[in-house]
DNA sequence: CGATGTGAAACGTTTCACAGCG
DNA sequence: CGCTGTGAAACGTTTCACATCG
């Protein structure tokens, strides 16, 4: 396609240079839903069925299956336990990654036994704080270590991925640790924009970015109501925008 | 623009229409980091400094502010008192948004007691779960309630916003009483795919697929140095690939 | 002059429509 | 015939470059 840019390059390689970010995050959606149909015993699915299931366009499924260089058959559909395979390695699921936990308070606590990541290929292999009554505690039977010891343990346990969920005053200092421990992906929960090199990759999670968008819509959807009804009605947002009775606080 | 509406509309209905899916979400980072500076005393911020602090191209910063219907200055930037005022307006943040959770687990907890919640206009209004020894309980001095509450507390207490943190298998049916309270904004951390009505807006949060991404450019990464440097150097992948030398598990 | 606001080009993503194969 | 795989069109987003204004 794009054109071959070595000769003899593995198919491993070949596969996995372009794939579109939004594909990418659509993959792990689909690997989910195809361990679920494995385990129901289902042998193969159509691009429409499991569109359905993980709420996607057909045409879209198709597309992004045939980056990782698709095995589907013709009027038949996927084979499940293939295209599972294709897609962990095409995720480097194949091999695990390390991942090291910064910050457990409510959230880091929650994370440290989050059944998702152990279960799932994502061992957590390093936990860290700085607060004293922490470090030396264990989570899920993994040691708190004090964060100075970032550089030291993430190297010596070969964390590929980081995850901070310091309070945001920290997140950078932190992160420049994990960063000089060799770490170049980091998933940020701290509400701060992390200064990384250009050779990190940093995702963020912002629970307080989320809701507000969907504050956003929300008010969207009322001036909507409040516009496709009155246009008779004068002043129509009424009871919507200021309407809620009682507040919990 | 696109073109006036309606003669004599508000200018709230106004700036509020046409605001792309992605400027929403950076508004939200700006309006934090505005909110930052100042408490530090800033009385203005040019596009290059508050673009630099949030990690976004300035042309980009810039264009985001004006579908709000920008209040810049020419020659000197934008007044940060009145760019909040303007950004918490537009994300409808001037209302209180009352929002319910439903599954109290590891991370419903983490979640109930998140400071960045309360503190930033999102009230916790309800909590839910199903587990007779959760309910009855207080959580930061909210009480949990039963799931086969959602439809009445959620409507008595005008419950916006819906945040579901429950196991999968259990998440739709959630959701489906959540919609039949009449919330139309769900935060789902549930790792499945929700089916909504149409009017239901849904955002999700899934760690693990979030892991996978990064897993994938670790992948990616290895497979670039692994490319990149030994032209020269024979293997330079050296511990980079298979280096993990005793993982946790 | 310096920083905003914005057409227009570049880029990435989604969707359509259908050729091609099992 | 049915479903995959994929050019090409449509759409959304980002970036550039510069006119505009305080």
């Amino acid at each position: 396609m794009t054109k071959p840019p070595q000769a003899g390059s593995e198919d491993a390689t070949a596969g996995l240079r372009a794939i579109p970010e939004a594909s990418v995050a659509r993959l792990a959606v689909y690997l989910r839903k195809l361990g679920e149909l494995a385990e129901e015993g289902a042998e193969t699915v159509s691009s429409d069925e499991l569109a359905g299931a993980t709420g996607v366009n057909p045409a879209k499924l198709r597309k992004d299956l045939s980056y990782i260089g698709s095995y589907g058959i013709r009027g038949v559909g996927y084979e499940v336990a293939a295209l599972v395979h294709q897609l962990e390695r095409t995720l480097g699921l194949n091999h695990r990654q390390a991942v090291a936990l910064v910050g457990i308070g409510n959230l880091g606590h929650a994370l440290a036994g989050y059944g998702g990541f152990g279960g799932r290929g994502f061992p957590v292999a390093a936990l860290f704080d700085v607060d004293p009554d922490l470090v030396g505690i264990h989570i899920n039977g993994i040691l708190v270590e004090h964060v100075r010891e970032i550089p030291r343990v993430c190297a010596d346990r070969g964390v590929t991925i980081g995850m901070i969920a310091t309070p945001g005053q920290v997140a950078q200092g932190v992160c420049d640790l994990l960063v000089e421990a060799g770490v170049r992906c980091i998933l940020n929960f701290a509400p701060v924009v992390l200064q990384v090199p250009d050779e990190v990759e940093v995702r963020k999670v912002d629970l307080a970015v989320e809701l507000q968008i969907l504050a956003f819509h929300v008010a969207r959807k009322n001036l909507a109501t409040a516009a496709t009804a009155p246009a008779v009605n004068g002043h129509a947002a009424r009871g919507v925008v200021n309407g809620s009775g009682g507040l919990a606080e």
